[in-house]
DNA sequence: ACCTGAACACCGTTCAAGT
DNA sequence: ACCTGAACACCGTTCAAGT
């Protein structure tokens, strides 16, 4: 039912799903889909859950640190799994039965990190809308190489270089498409690093 | 011509935004506005370009520190003026002249702090899309407040919170519209330590 | 140069009607 | 219970025509 919809989008774009165009995939007519989804709001909200559900999350093991990049990666691999799924996790709450699942197993991993629940529940935010940031940085990356204007952008006119000269500087290095593994797995390091820090300074406190 | 298009997209919401509707405003038939805007892609361009212009830029301080703190409240400050316009930032690359005015001047901020260029291009896209997070982040907290199904969020079943322990802990913290700069503020002083340890290794190494 | 009207190929959604 | 056809109020966009 969802599958269909979110093979659609993954495969097309977000924009191109359609009650219509669904429809025709599933060889029936679009109003016989308000029998199974009450929405277009419903449809994205399923194929948002549905995608999430295939997030693997991994057991917890010996050392904390390696959980968070476990499940880091795991999000990653569903982010190149379902591009479309990531535009919509950015873009609506989700609060369905895998997201739930999800939320559950990433405070729990900050819990065992060390960290009481209320902090548990701030830097659950922050790794989440970090990990959103990075993948969303990945699909754009994705999209740039694809993108025919892509090639002209580090190119800037000389008058430009003048008043922008970092921007002119930095240009060799902004061509897209260089190692997208290493710069997530950059991503990473700086935030784990960064959540050992506060770990630190928390147990310096109490 | 470009500002009525983002006055709508704030009030209205960003896919309230039509060519039908924004003509109407401006008193004129929809076909006019290919007069002055060739598509609905560019009319999206030309409003992130906009909005992005009126971001504030802070000259170069004495602490280094200071100087992103700054772009980031600037930045926040935008994305609270101007909400449709932090969801066009993280759908699409923006290269037009207020992004590169925008990309240099946080170049620039890393480069003085003491990064070569090639490491300032890797933490500039970190930086960006850390700023996109936290902006996202408050968007989204700010309708989750306005969201009437945020009410029942928090409150599981039991069958629920024996299965989810963690995410039964966290509710009570989870209620939203607790305290957005502060949270703000945290996830900043997450990022500047963050970038002050990386300045250290990169010091010691050479 | 700038605007208009009619038209085309799409949308989501409703509602009465079929089996 | 599940599906259909016709219809409604919208989209972006093109194209010939007006001033």
């Amino acid at each position: 039912v969802l599958a269909a919809a979110l093979a659609i989008a993954d495969e097309a774009g977000l924009e191109q799903l359609s009650f219509r165009r669904l429809a025709s995939r599933l060889g029936v007519t679009p109003m016989a889909l308000y029998r199974h989804v009450e929405d277009k709001d419903a449809l994205l909200e399923g194929i948002g859950d549905l995608a999430l559900a295939r997030l693997e999350l991994t057991a917890p093991t010996g050392d904390w640190r390696e959980q968070p990049r476990a499940t880091a990666r795991s999000f990653r691999a569903l982010a190149l799994a379902h591009p479309a799924a990531v535009r919509l996790f950015v873009s609506r709450p989700l609060f369905t039965p895998a997201a739930q699942r999800t939320a559950d197993a990433v405070l729990g991993l900050l819990r065992r990190a060390g960290f009481p629940p209320e902090r548990a529940v701030l830097h659950y935010r922050q790794l989440v809308r970090f990990l959103l940031a990075l993948a969303v940085l990945e699909a754009e990356r994705r999209d740039a190489v694809a993108d025919p204007r892509g090639a002209g952008r580090a190119a800037l006119s000389p008058l430009l270089a003048e008043q922008l000269p970092y921007l002119a500087e930095a240009a060799p290095y902004l061509a897209p498409g260089e190692d997208a593994e290493a710069a997530f797995e950059a991503g990473l390091d700086f935030l784990i690093a960064g959540f050992e820090r506060l770990l630190a300074v928390g147990a310096a406190r109490s």
